[in-house]
DNA sequence: GTAGTCGCTCTACGGTCGTTGAGTCAACGG
DNA sequence: CCGTTGACTCAACGACCGTAGAGCGACTAC
């Protein structure tokens, strides 16, 4: 590949880096072209590297979407949050993972695949979602618990997408701050009161 | 292809059928598979006919794709409604979209679809959302009326999603009354007080 | 210096895809 | 009854894909 200007090049060294520069221009492929568009090929192409190497260090075109995908869930606050707290902590984990650049790929790549690639869509609902629902659901407390959290989840999950892979204008363009305004208000309503 | 029991078997009749029987296997695999993986060969096999005469009807796989589109969005009553039942109309309106079993695979189709595939996306932002959205706006009036439309809009698509296509535990099964009993608050804090 | 390791490339295989053009056969119009 | 039309099939092309294995060349260890 293209060698870089500065190079503490021990082997081990280039290794990595060139393992990252895959990871990251597969994130940024998969996430703008899906799953199936997106060929090893160009992977390799935009990297400057040969396709098999893609192979050799990821093993398959599978291995190389999960490689990609890892990381790309993360620890938020509302899962631990207070009940009065939720709704902030939904809304605050969601903008978090968009806003911070290195995830924000790896979030954007996995919800442009979780609909038509198994692999993600499995990730989706019970590495991210249903846990999360579970211990939302015991924090709101009540009959409809879970069915309040869900939706919880599925509003924060519309914008999210509706915001950054659909790009909405109007949702796009708005600040945080006006998000929080308007939107706070509406999940308050789904927590309901206690 | 093979034939049926009873055949009123002019020309134009008969293939009238078998081009209903493509657009209805068409959206069954594009639902299920996406746009990339349903080959217009499966769609033929599982048709019982040759990929050419597919390609023959439909000029093309995006020529197929678009009509299998047709009527996938249709006219809600939330355009028109008074400030005061957008809630209620919104929801109902892809609640109804989602229990007709006509509609219901083309929309589930372009859902799965609207993400990776750029005609779709185009689609859902522009013919449906959009101009949606504006007469939302209208209605709703106000310094951040179409923010609120938009995030309107993305709640009940958060909804649908998670329903309908990743069928999320607590919500996939959920009856409708309890949908609109916990979701309608929060629609209404979105839309506001005037 | 020399043998060995390892990151990396080159070349090629097998398979599937969308698409095409020629050909077949039953339904039609006169 | 016969020529024509048009729905439909058959066989094939060219492209691109994921993947495999042999080979190269620079770095490392002795």
């Amino acid at each position: 590949m293209s060698t870089f200007s500065t190079e503490p090049t021990t082997r081990q060294e280039r290794r990595r880096r060139t393992e990252a520069c895959i990871l990251q221009e597969a994130r940024r492929l998969f996430a703008e072209e899906g799953f199936e568009r997106a060929t090893i090929r160009a992977v390799a192409r935009q990297t400057g590297v040969d396709p098999a190497l893609v192979m050799q260090y990821f093993g398959s075109k599978e291995g190389l979407f999960a490689a990609a995908m890892k990381g790309a869930h993360g620890g938020g606050t509302a899962r631990t949050a207070a009940r009065e707290e939720i709704p902030s902590a939904v809304l605050r984990d969601v903008l978090a993972k968009f806003e911070d650049t290195d995830d924000r790929e790896a979030a954007v790549t996995l919800l442009r695949n979780f609909l038509t690639h198994p692999e993600a869509n499995r990730i989706m609902r019970d590495e991210v979602l249903c846990s999360l629902i579970r211990d939302l659901a015991g924090t709101i407390g009540g009959t409809d618990a879970e069915v309040r959290a869900a939706l919880l989840m599925s509003t924060v999950f519309g914008l999210a997408l509706a915001r950054y892979v659909l790009e909405l204008p109007g949702l796009a363009g708005a600040g945080r701050a006006d998000l929080e305004r308007l939107l706070r208000p509406a999940l308050e309503a789904l927590v309901g009161d206690e």
